[in-house]
DNA sequence: ATTATATACATAAATTTCTTATGTATATAT
DNA sequence: ATATATACATAAGAAATTTATGTATATAAT
């Protein structure tokens, strides 16, 4: 993914926040869109990102269609209407976990 | 460790950013320090913590000093010279890590 | 022409990290 | 007498990711 383990467990979430403000998007998009959003810093690999996408089709979180550019294909996916409602309490999750990190990594004023 | 799975990866340097501002910390105070600043947010499970501690000191980045409080022993940890010097390089990444996942969670200006 | 790189999907083995469960033992509060 | 808190530890299992590999087309460079 990159060079820190950092973002272990963070992909769900970045993912799905894409997918809502880009409303629609494919696997490969998804990593370049995330490399240009970071300036590199964050690599999704795609060994990582495709099973995402699958585990999360399959909870019906995220739906997909096919389609041909030329001779190649992509596959777009979307939020369904349950995976609208979960990327709302996901942000908030990542807020909150955002500010508890502050309070431990920032020195707390004396 | 807690609700979510979003501090994975995030163990090692929290347990190090802790160290360097108390200079020596046994297991059971960091869980306690942490589950305190976080407001209950975090909590770190002692099969998390443990191991870390161990593979830490294992790695030349802590070392410890067994002491006995009345009947009980403690095990306090405290960085090498080693440990201070990569608590810094931690300490940066996880700032620049924070920065990356507001870049991607907030959505930015048009 | 040929080779390398980019686009675009996918899976599978191995690794890492963490959770959950379990174990030992003392101290204190109910 | 019992429950909770303090304090260490390990081990099995689960979950997420890395690394490696595979297929295939398009484009850029030599």
């Amino acid at each position: 993914m990159n060079k820190t383990n950092l973002y272990k467990g963070c992909l769900e979430p970045i993912v799905m926040q894409l997918l809502r403000e880009n409303n629609r998007m494919y696997g490969y998009e998804i990593t370049q869109k995330v490399k240009e959003l970071t300036k590199g810093e964050l690599q999704i690999t795609e060994g990582a990102l495709y099973p995402l996408l699958h585990r999360l089709e399959a909870g019906g979180i995220l739906e997909s269609e096919m389609e041909n550019i030329g001779n190649r294909i992509r596959k777009y996916y979307s939020l369904t209407k349950a995976g609208k409602k979960q990327v709302q309490h996901n942000l908030d999750e990542v807020k909150t976990f955002l500010q508890t990190l502050n309070l431990i990594i920032n020195p707390k004023p004396a």
